[in-house]
RNA sequence: GGGCUGGUAGCUCAGCGCCAGAGCGCACGCUUGAUAAGCGUGAGGGCGGACGGUUCAACUCCUCCCCGGCCCA
């Protein structure tokens, strides 16, 4: 036997190859939920808090996402990176408290209900309001349960059991009570406004319950005398105007013409028969219209006068063409930018009542807002010469009382496309009615106030400053009031006599009582003097019944979820798409404003929007919508939460197929990155640990790098602005480490003795590395960060307890960090060469290869050959004097392979006890420290 | 039509006045002791368009146009 050569010994139980229990593939889809449940057994929640309890609070105050209807993708990336900001405070050593909540109130949901009585065959009308109401709530209530449970399989993490709701009791109570400061405060008040309106249904219809139909409409063209103007010429001429809505001319007030357009006055000098146009008379109308006007009004010929601009006409005074008949108000004529040349005469008649136009230039221009017609589409009894008839049949007696007049210049009819209702198919008029408004720009100054508060805003990005501010800077008065059902009333009293909201401290103080207890429903359910008091007689007053703006009541969750509770006051953040810049936060601005003087947040970070693949819009006709529980279910929730992360959220982000593939795909290295590190730290203990002063450069160098992203984060911590630190983060785990460090620590990692500096070293920064991957990837990756932690900390623990690392000062080390630049371009000198002899067929594994390497006189001391060897992963360098820059010759490494390191070694097979190994491994193998149970 | 905003390799993103970058993907190869893993090398774009202005020099500044997004009209 002992002739016989000895089988070669194998030496893999004395190698340490990483060991651990973190599996490779993620499998996500299946354990997320597990660990779900774990948090939720631990009471992770809970823990937090106390945990945080004293620390600096941190405000993400929650914009609230309306109950209706399952999850969509921007309500996830919402969410999500709500979730991830807040862990990231938390970790930084805040108390980040996170009041989840929701929108429960208005028409979707109202809808919903009446589509369900529809397929019942059931009137709404006939319902008790308090019924629908009931069912309205318990439809949001539904949704609310369903997107929470979305929610938290996202992994966000927040107080979940005291989630708030717009619909709850307190809640409704406390946005009467905001309602209320602004009518005690005087910024309420009851004035006019056109809007679409259904003489049918007699009620006010919101824009998603208009269709669009063809209508045919009765055309005319009227004469408005010219009284007075810039220029004396003009006087006596005709401006003519075009209309398709004859009815509305009772409600004229002005005229408007374009400023930039040209406008001819012509003297008419012939007709055609039957044309109501007179041969002597002047007329103005746009130059560009004037071919058409004079073939529609039967002007056969006509020399021009004069052509005069726009601007020059303003200040003109107007009669109204029924003047002397009950219409003896002067009409201004005014500019207007939404004048157009498009149709008509270029002068467009200005209703006031009549039209969203016209009632923003009226009020502009401190016209009167008659309200002409009734809620059943007549004319009201003062309106003179019409009252009582029906707008629809106004077009005969409108004409009629023009021709009198000798204004009407001619009539025609056109189709075209007209609103009609949803329900009824009716067709709608624009109608001034009632409404109620908080003012911008009285005493109560909230326009300026509002705009300061910009000011003082930090905004993420700064655009939103600007976008914000020019709404904020234009905007009407906030018109809050909705003849709705499904809503918060306004809880307001007017006098009958005087016509003025009853304005009484201890009114409101009922009021808002009984809400608490009975919520809004109260309103509807209780008599009005419960509320009035015993001095008053429920007759003098009119109880109001409109309910209020949803918006409204987003716009005062800081009151009842932030206030209300004893949590600070103003939020430290809002954070919603950019679309809310119209949306919450400029309720939410002009609420806080006008009731406490301040914005109700200190920064407004936004997010773009979700688009397809190729930038497109999603839409379920394109079928490119992607659901975000659809993604967790084949990725996981993971997947989806690094993709947020990995996006530019300031910008529209991208989502579909491939991009989800990629996320996939560096989701691996990181999951791949921790498996190693904990495989390779398997045994550590506290003892092998190793000061940084006695580590080689190399560990140094990690340290150094920790420090890097250590500063990143905490930039983006007090910036919101993570915009590429986890892409940083994941450059880091794939080219520092895996590629590079790792790589080259293998050999040290897996063969030295346990208790060599540099083994030991290389596990000190291990453990470490472990620390700070899973402690920063925690807040974006929350499950798998929290199974790379418990598998070696153990279940009874949690990386979402941890703060961020500190990282101590004696890790910085720039010197070194550029000499490890330096280090690695001249490393790239090795690999290259090494490929090509690696394509010649000269070497295989880069072990097999001896290098000489050319070193310029500046890079001689950077490291010793062997350090070389060890960083290039060959087995040996020689190093000779060069030029720099040069490549470096390989050729195959003499001697035989060590069967424990596989490094080339001549050295190989001088130990006689071990022939097959090399120095190093074979002192390995004899210290008795390196067996493992085989 | 207006306000804000974007268009850089197949994908995600850097660069923002002076040599076009990274990661992923892809191709080829190595490894088989991170193995449904790991390593290396490499090929891809001339920066939405003008053959537009400013400049010694522009992906970077200005103008116009095209395409997309949010919010309005």
């Amino acid at each position: 036997m002992n002739d016989a050569p000895a089988a070669a010994r194998d030496y893999r139980d004395t190698v340490f190859l990483p060991q651990t229990s973190f599996p490779m593939r993620g499998d996500l889809p299946k354990k997320e939920p597990g660990i779900l449940a774990r948090w939720d057994a631990m009471d992770l929640w809970g823990k937090l808090r106390a945990a945080s309890a004293g620390r600096p609070p941190f405000i993400l105050h929650d914009g609230p996402p309306y109950a209706n209807g399952h999850l969509h993708i921007g309500t996830a990336l919402n969410k999500i990176l709500k979730d991830v900001i807040n862990r990231t405070r938390q970790m930084a050593g805040f108390d980040a408290n996170y009041i989840p909540g929701w929108d429960c109130h208005g028409l979707p949901i109202e809808w919903k209900i009446e589509e369900d009585y529809r397929a019942k065959k059931k009137d709404k009308d006939s319902v008790p309001i308090l019924d629908f109401r009931a069912e309205c709530r318990a439809y949001a209530t539904h949704w609310m349960g369903v997107q929470a449970k979305e929610f938290r399989r996202l992994g966000v993490e927040g107080a979940w059991a005291e989630r708030y709701a717009t619909m709850d009791l307190p809640s409704e109570a406390a946005i009467a009570n905001e309602i209320c400061k602004f009518l005690l405060n005087g910024a309420l008040y009851r004035g006019l406004r056109p809007v679409m309106w259904s003489p049918v249904e007699k009620t006010a219809l919101a824009e998603a319950e208009i269709e669009y139909h063809d209508h045919t409409s009765t055309t005319i063209w009227v004469r408005f005398p010219v009284l007075s103007a810039p220029t004396e010429e003009l006087v006596g001429a005709s401006v003519v105007i075009w209309t398709t809505t004859p009815w509305t001319m009772p409600g004229n007030r002005a005229v408007a013409a374009g400023p930039e357009f040209d406008y001819a006055l012509l003297h008419v000098d012939g007709v055609t028969e039957g044309s109501l146009a007179r041969v002597g008379e002047k007329l103005l109308v746009a130059l560009p219209l004037l071919p058409q006007v004079c073939q529609d009004t039967g002007i056969s010929a006509h020399h021009l006068l004069h052509v005069y601009k726009g601007e020059a006409l303003a200040g003109s005074v107007l009669a109204h063409p029924l003047r002397g008949r009950g219409y003896d108000q002067d009409t201004p004529l005014l500019l207007a930018d939404f004048v157009t040349t498009e149709a008509g005469t270029g002068f467009v008649h200005i209703a006031p009542g009549h039209g969203e136009d016209d009632f923003n230039l009226g009020r502009a221009n401190d016209l009167p807002i008659p309200e002409t017609v009734g809620d059943d589409g007549t004319f009201n009894a003062w309106v003179p010469l019409f009252a009582g008839a029906h707008v629809y049949k106004a077009a005969d007696p409108v004409c009629t009382a023009l021709t009198e007049a000798g204004a009407l210049l001619a009539r025609g009819t056109i189709r075209h496309s007209y609103p009609h209702s949803w329900r009824s198919k009716a067709p709608l008029i624009f109608r001034a009615t009632p409404q109620w408004f908080i003012r911008m720009d009285g005493p109560e100054q909230i326009r300026a106030k509002a705009l300061a508060a910009i000011d003082a805003t930090q905004f993420v990005p700064d655009q939103g400053r600007n976008r914000i501010g020019s709404m904020v800077a234009a905007r009407p008065d906030w018109c809050i009031s909705r003849q709705r059902a499904w809503g918060v009333p306004i809880t307001v009293f007017v006098e009958k006599r005087s016509g003025e909201p009853l304005r009484d401290p201890d009114v409101v103080a009922r009021i808002v009582e009984a809400f608490r207890t009975e919520g809004a429903d109260a309103w509807y359910s209780s008599p009005p003097s419960r509320f009035l008091g015993n001095g008053r007689n429920p007759d003098d007053y009119e109880q109001v019944m409109d309910i209020v703006d949803v918006w409204f009541e987003s716009g005062s969750t800081h009151a009842f979820v932030l206030e209300d509770r004893g949590l600070p006051w103003p939020a430290d953040l809002y954070l919603e798409g950019s679309d809310q810049h119209r949306g919450w936060f400029h309720s939410s601005l002009l609420e806080a404003v006008g009731t406490r003087g301040r914005a109700p947040f200190k920064a407004i970070l936004t997010h773009g929007f979700v688009m397809d693949e190729q930038g497109r819009k999603m839409s379920k006709s394109l079928g490119n919508v992607v659901a975000p529980d659809e993604v967790a279910e084949k990725y996981g929730a993971d997947i989806l939460r690094l993709w947020v992360m990995s996006s530019d959220t300031s910008e529209d982000l991208r989502i579909g197929g491939e991009i989800l593939k990629q996320q996939a795909e560096l989701y691996r290295r990181l999951r791949n990155t921790l498996r190693w590190v904990l495989g390779s730290l398997d045994g550590f203990a506290e003892s092998e640990a190793v000061p940084v002063a006695e580590m080689p450069e190399l560990e140094r160098w990690i340290l150094h790098r920790l420090t890097d992203l250590d500063a990143k984060f905490r930039a983006a911590v007090t910036s919101y602005d993570w915009t590429g630190v986890y892409p940083e983060l994941h450059n880091f785990c794939a080219v520092d480490l895996s590629a590079f460090y790792f790589d080259i620590r293998k050999d040290a990692i897996y063969c030295d003795r346990p208790d060599s500096l540099r083994r030991r070293a290389a596990r000190t920064v291990l453990d470490h590395l472990h620390r700070c991957l899973t402690i920063w990837l925690a807040p974006v990756l929350c499950f798998t960060a929290e199974e790379a932690w418990t598998a070696r900390f153990g279940e009874d623990t949690s990386v979402h307890l941890q703060l961020f690392p500190e990282m101590p000062a004696d890790w910085r080390d720039e010197k070194l960090a550029a000499k490890w630049e330096t280090i690695r371009a001249v490393r790239r000198r090795i690999t290259v060469p090494l490929e090509e002899a690696r394509n010649a067929k000269r070497i295989g594994a880069s072990l097999q290869a001896a290098v000489t390497l050319k070193l310029a006189p500046d890079e001689a001391e950077l490291l010793s050959p062997a350090e070389w060897a060890e960083v290039a992963i060959v087995s040996t360098v020689h190093a000779v004097a060069g030029e720099g820059d040069e490549l470096a010759e390989i050729t195959p490494a003499a001697g035989e392979k060590c069967a424990r390191c596989w490094r080339v070694l001549t050295e190989v097979g001088s130990v006689a006890a071990h022939p097959t190994l090399c120095l190093r491994c074979a002192d390995a193998v004899e210290s008795g420290l390196v067996c493992r149970a085989a």
